[in-house]
DNA sequence: TTTCAATGCGAGCTATTGCTCATATTTATG
DNA sequence: CATAAATATGAGCAATAGCTCGCATTGAAA
């Protein structure tokens, strides 16, 4: 017997092609996510906007679930690049400015395509847990706790949960705002930078 | 021919046991949205968990959306009557008060069924606008909105925005804190309080 | 050119879901 | 009791979803 009962990882694309159906795919589904919500979320939908068929998205996914853990991925390790390298960039300048960054990023990230952003975090909440999704993830905490770590200031609730209330209220306003329709980009990143500092305690402006 | 072609609202109960009925069915949506979440939340399973037929369930909606609106909706309205009996309760006393029993509200509201608060959440979005949602949804705005309004506070951002914001901290940091499975509730509700009262530039302890 | 793996295709199977409808039972009323 | 409205039932239909599988096409190595 041969060893081809586990389903879970299909065919890796090896030719240029291959990659390219894969891309086309991935970028569907997001796109499908975006602008007709879970409802008009199917494979076969999928596969059509994509110009592929049926048959070749399941070459690649071995079920529905594996396209949405891989946008799910994409985004979030896009994410934590972006912020890694936004830390990097503000290295020793002030705790202000690399926060304000930082919070940058976040806005930017959901402006860009806010409905696909609250998609993607409920999915990911439905998914269950995935070690490289886990791994993305604490990059992205990784990067905040080592800026309120240096900063020297009294956290007021210890580092971990500090940490986690930081990224929370950022995350409220900015899925609020974004779910709204706002528009202000600057505005929106300086009511986060005035919860995000008065939080810590750091005056704000 | 007769004017049955507005299939929106079913039947209204006017006896008892139909009631019965309708609150069965809307008690087990709830049971099973918390449970199995949105994949085993489907009308033949709301129907069996009731103990009533798909017969009954379809009687008094008009389809599965509906109940998941009549869902969304007493939960809302549940969360209003409490914020403004909290609020008159609190009438007169200082604000760090009336913040603190409000914020606690929303903790109790959450923690009671945290699964269920946040995919009723998801739904409520899913769904398109509804009067009465948009009604209830005011009403709890409005109370934040008055509280801060008669504060005396200069506001950093502005009554509304203000107001959304402190919504959307609060939110937040509950829902991230449900989602976690924390356990602690009073400290919750102070990390809350200190995110919040901060944001308004008022000392925190 | 030959050969075979990689890739692509899409009709259609299987399972499920939302929902209807003809019928049966219960309750209220006179 | 008789009658009709209110309520309950559940087999089953129509639609659709996820997914398979046999076959066609393409690309690259020999």
């Amino acid at each position: 017997m041969t060893a081809d009962a586990l389903p879970k990882p299909r065919k890796t694309p090896v030719q240029a092609r291959s990659s390219a159906t894969v891309d086309a795919i991935l970028e569907a589904a997001a796109r499908i996510l975006e602008t007709e919500g879970l409802e008009g979320y199917t494979t076969n939908a999928i596969a059509a906007r994509a110009g592929v068929s049926i048959g070749s998205l399941y070459q690649y996914f071995p079920n529905k679930d594996a396209i949405t853990a891989a946008l799910v991925l994409d985004d979030t390790e896009d994410m934590a690049a972006r912020m890694e390298e936004t830390a990097q960039a503000y290295e020793g300048r002030p705790l202000r400015d690399s926060i304000d960054a930082l919070i940058d990023n976040a806005v930017c990230h959901q402006f860009d395509r806010p409905v696909l952003a609250r998609l993607i975090d409920v999915e990911a909440h439905r998914l269950g847990r995935d070690p490289r999704l886990e791994a993305a993830q604490a990059r992205i905490i990784e990067v905040v706790r080592r800026q309120l770590a240096r900063s020297g200031l009294a956290l007021p609730f210890g580092l971990e949960t500090t940490t986690e209330d930081v990224f929370a209220i950022a995350h409220g306003i900015t899925d609020t705002a974004g779910m709204r329709g706002e528009t202000d980009r600057p505005g929106l990143t300086a009511r986060i930078r005035h919860a995000v500092l008065s939080y810590l305690g750091v005056p704000s402006s």
